[in-house]
DNA sequence: AATAGATTCAACCGCGAGCCG
DNA sequence: ACGGCTCGCGGTTGAATCTAT
């Protein structure tokens, strides 16, 4: 049984919304809002255009408080370290970034964030066809990785690349020594996320203290609590957005964005990391990198990747177990306030 | 100035979740 | 419990624009 279609195809306008339609669907939504129902819309207001088509000019394009235009630094920054952290989860990153939409960090992130972080390790490994597994994939183990590889998607391989930068054993990234100390609200933010996205449920380590998952779960939904005490103690900080969940604005200055520090994140975008050996010792490092963790450490990758983790939860939509339900709520609820239309 | 190739980004698509009768 | 429907998401496409030759 196929599925029923959003709305008749053969009488629905494509292609760039044109002023008068944007003029319309505008003034209709600030009046009255969306009652509820985007598919019903058009036809109220004679648009000839597709509910969810609407839906995403309202959202993307003409909702008010939106900003065009270029990136900040910070808005880079926190960009880098959530998608590190989470992945692909655009609506989640956006809701960190006031004004901005989904569609626009992941338009950011694909034409030019990625290309500044990944470029470098990405033209290096073009030059070695076969580096990957360092022999012919028929061998030993070798069709084993093949297919591994062929089944990550560009994402994760990704995010696999930052994730080896992140391991060079000299890299600032691995002397945890050297980390400053992430605030409360930042470590249990960036190891909740990484909760969401780990299907093997190994202990999480939450203020020097290794907790169950479902520990840890508990802990991520208290995130809200500690926000609404950060929010009483700067009221006049109008800035705190709320729902900032990276803290942003509510610890300004000198504390790092997320899980990294401006420095890291500098390091990162600068790719500055690359340059720690010399071009041939990293190919060799950066292969012996994956070789071990291929072999030894896949336990420890469920983080950073959807593609290992089970049927239930490699979806994006994987928010959904009993135990994510109060963060999800959460990282939504501003999100999704700004589209609420009185 | 003309052309090809690269880049950007608005818009589309299909899927899964959740709600409701 | 089931099916229909809408919503929201992430991935992808393709026209417009920019840049290099």
């Amino acid at each position: 049984m196929g599925k029923a279609p959003c709305c008749d195809k053969a009488n629905v306008k494509k292609g760039p919304w044109s002023p008068e339609e944007d003029a319309k669907l505008k003034a209709y939504i600030e009046e009255y809002g969306t009652g509820g129902n985007w598919i019903a819309l058009p036809q109220k207001i004679g648009l000839k255009r597709c509910g969810k088509s609407c839906r995403l000019r309202w959202l993307n394009y003409l909702r008010p408080n939106l900003k065009h235009g270029g990136f900040s630094e910070e808005e880079d920054n926190i960009i880098c370290s959530l998608y590190i952290s989470i992945g692909s989860r655009w609506s989640v990153i956006a809701a960190q970034l006031p004004g901005r939409t989904d569609n626009d960090i992941k338009n950011y992130w694909n034409t030019r964030l990625k290309k500044k972080l990944l470029g470098r390790s990405k033209n290096s490994r073009m030059n070695r066809p076969s580096a990957i597994s360092g022999q012919d994939p028929k061998d030993a183990n070798g069709g084993e990785e093949k297919n591994y590889l062929q089944n990550l998607s560009s994402s994760a391989l990704e995010r696999l690349q930052l994730h080896m930068q992140l391991q060079n054993p000299f890299s600032f990234y691995n002397n945890p020594a050297f980390w400053p100390k992430l605030n409360p609200f930042q470590d249990k933010m960036i190891q909740g996320l990484q909760f969401l996205n780990d299907s093997n449920n190994q202990n999480y380590i939450i203020q020097g203290t290794s907790i169950s998952p479902q520990q840890a779960a508990v802990e991520c939904s208290t995130i809200s609590n500690l926000k609404a005490e950060e929010h009483q103690n700067s009221e006049n900080e109008r800035n705190f957005q709320s729902s900032n969940f990276v803290g942003q604005s509510s610890y300004k200055g000198t504390e790092p964005v997320s899980g990294f520090t401006q420095a890291e994140l500098n390091e990162l975008l600068n790719n500055e990391a690359a340059d720690f050996l010399p071009a041939q010792s990293q190919n060799i490092a950066e292969f012996d990198c994956f070789k071990e963790m291929m072999n030894e450490s896949m336990d420890n990758l469920g983080w950073w990747s959807n593609d290992f983790v089970d049927s239930n939860s490699a979806s994006s939509n994987s928010w959904d177990s009993a135990t994510k339900v109060n963060i999800s709520e959460e990282l939504y609820q501003d999100y999704t306030l700004g589209y609420t239309m009185q």
